[in-house]
DNA sequence: GCCAACGTTGGC
DNA sequence: GCCAACGTTGGC
């Protein structure tokens, strides 16, 4: 089991992490990354990378369990379609600015890992999470995803 | 609901 | 190419 690690943020009201759960083998594509940051991260992306997935913007945000990705970064369609919320006047079928994966439910977790407690962790308090509290796409290293891996 | 952080847009 | 204005994210 090698691979990179990811940790990708949803808000519990539109997707959590039970609604992952139910879209079972056939995952979900991750899509409304709309940030040119995160969509670089989204197409460094390899097939079976473990995913962190994130409660934000909810009363206890935390790592609430884990995905992996089932498919690597292609044209986000919702760019083009303008009934679509995530619609983009500046993408083309040609020239499609923005990309999305699919991910598919691996975990979830006993326990969340809260943001609290992972601010008072040291090997934890240089994650991008912490630092860029903005980014919903962000890289964990595996000396961070070992820290997590024992917490739990 | 407030507000800090910060990415994006557009005028010049 | 600078930078002010604006919009969004997300913790609290």
């Amino acid at each position: 089991m090698s691979g990179k690690y990811w940790l990708l943020k949803t808000e519990p009201n539109e997707f959590s992490i039970d609604a992952l759960k139910a879209k079972g083998n056939q995952g979900e594509p991750w899509d409304g990354i709309r940030n040119y940051q995160a969509r670089n991260f989204l197409r460094e992306m390899t097939l079976d990378d473990t995913v962190l997935i994130y409660h934000s913007a909810c009363a206890t945000p935390a790592i609430v369990g884990e995905a992996k990705i089932i498919r690597t970064a292609y044209d986000d369609y919702n760019a083009l379609d303008p009934n679509s919320k995530y619609f983009d006047a500046k993408s083309t079928p040609e020239k499609n600015r923005w990309s999305l994966v699919d991910v598919c439910f691996v975990e979830k977790w006993a326990k969340p890992l809260t943001l609290s407690q992972i601010k008072t962790i040291a090997e934890l308090s240089a994650m991008k999470l912490v630092k860029q509290s903005r980014l919903s796409v962000s890289p964990v290293t595996a000396k961070e995803y070992d820290a997590i891996a024992s917490l739990r």
